[in-house]
DNA sequence: CCTATAACTGAACTACGTTCAACTGAGGGT
DNA sequence: ACCCTCAGTTGAACGTAGTTCAGTTATAGG
């Protein structure tokens, strides 16, 4: 039987991956313990190691997997959007809000794993941070034919930089209670203004 | 001799905020360890705990500390900006912007303490947001004088959120590489932009 | 069936924050 | 000047993490 090892690793890893998944969602980042994991997934704490390189891996691997479930709302938000370029960016913006609420732990774990410093971000994460991008700098570049391409990537970043200002500083418990739809008044405001043709 | 001891326990108190402010700045929150402490203070372990419940206690005193630097830092931009609100807002934003990329390390520990779930925000943090939240609202309520306070209260989040999230991905590695000059330009071009009135 | 090789095991190691029984010394009573 | 009391101080020890690795087990190929 050829390739029953490899078919044990690819069900662990899947497993592990899987519960590592519930746990950050069901109860934070800071929950993830190994040897919980190991006895949740029947194996010893050891086997992790040789799945993973260290837990951090691990936890990259569910972010990215979140992160693709973040981008998929985004684009399905977008392809049930009006026609308008600028409501194509307040819905999209209202997905991601609605995305992080409801995916607060998992959504908080992208951004409170600990990169070691001086390390690169993985390939993944800036592949769909760029498809993120685009959703947004496509509108943009209907709102505003004139401007060249650098401009619009300004604009790109600092529009997806205010949002997740928005979202992540309303559904911080330290300033507690910004009711969900003072979240997306603030979105739709921010967007509407920020894409109002001046003059 | 009276109070030899409170004023030993003072003394002591005092240099571990000092030691755990120069680490905090240049190390990061991460590199604050206990053991480093006491031997750097030249104390025993222990003797932090007498004075601070425990170590997230002698971080959020930091932290005061760091924020109020940071809300010095931003009034002292206002004291010298010119008249105009709007200016007001972007010469306030870059203050903000540059605290932060300056005070890097010690600005992110302003984050990245870990409060305990459920636990209010200390008092001092939200009197000092509220500080920093009336240097806003008080060129926007010049700006829009036909909106009521709770539109004005609105927006001054909605422009604080922006701000701060535009200069955190800024500075944030993963994202590595924007110059702190578009950092600048996408904070003015934000502000500006939302507080030039509609129709 | 045997053997080389790979995977798996879990006790042990390191590195934390935190605690607490034992110790020390300052301040007041005689 | 002397002790007595107790708050302040000490640092070894504890609990809990992530990670490692020598010993064990199971697999795939000859």
């Amino acid at each position: 039987m050829a390739g029953k090892v490899a078919e044990r690793r690819a069900a662990l890893r899947e497993n592990l991956v899987l519960i590592a998944e519930r746990t950050i969602a069901d109860h934070g980042l800071g929950a993830l313990r190994a040897r919980d994991l190991a006895s949740e997934a029947g194996c010893a704490v050891g086997a992790i190691y040789n799945v993973f390189g260290d837990l951090t891996d691990l936890v990259l691997t569910v972010n990215a997997r979140t992160f693709h479930r973040l981008g998929a709302d985004v684009a399905e938000a977008l392809a049930d959007a009006p026609q308008d370029p600028v409501e194509q960016l307040v819905v999209m913006a209202q997905a991601y809000h609605r995305f992080a609420a409801e995916n607060h732990q998992s959504w908080r774990a992208l951004f409170d794993v600990e990169r070691a410093p001086g390390e690169a971000a993985p390939d993944w994460y800036l592949e769909e941070m760029g498809r993120l991008f685009t959703y947004i700098s496509d509108p943009l570049a209907v709102i505003f034919p004139d401007r060249d391409s650098q401009e619009h990537a300004l604009l790109t970043r600092a529009l997806f930089s205010s949002v997740h200002g928005i979202v992540l500083l309303g559904l911080d418990e330290a300033s507690a209670g910004v009711p969900s739809d003072d979240i997306d008044r603030m979105i739709a405001l921010v967007l509407r203004q920020l894409t109002a043709s001046r003059k």
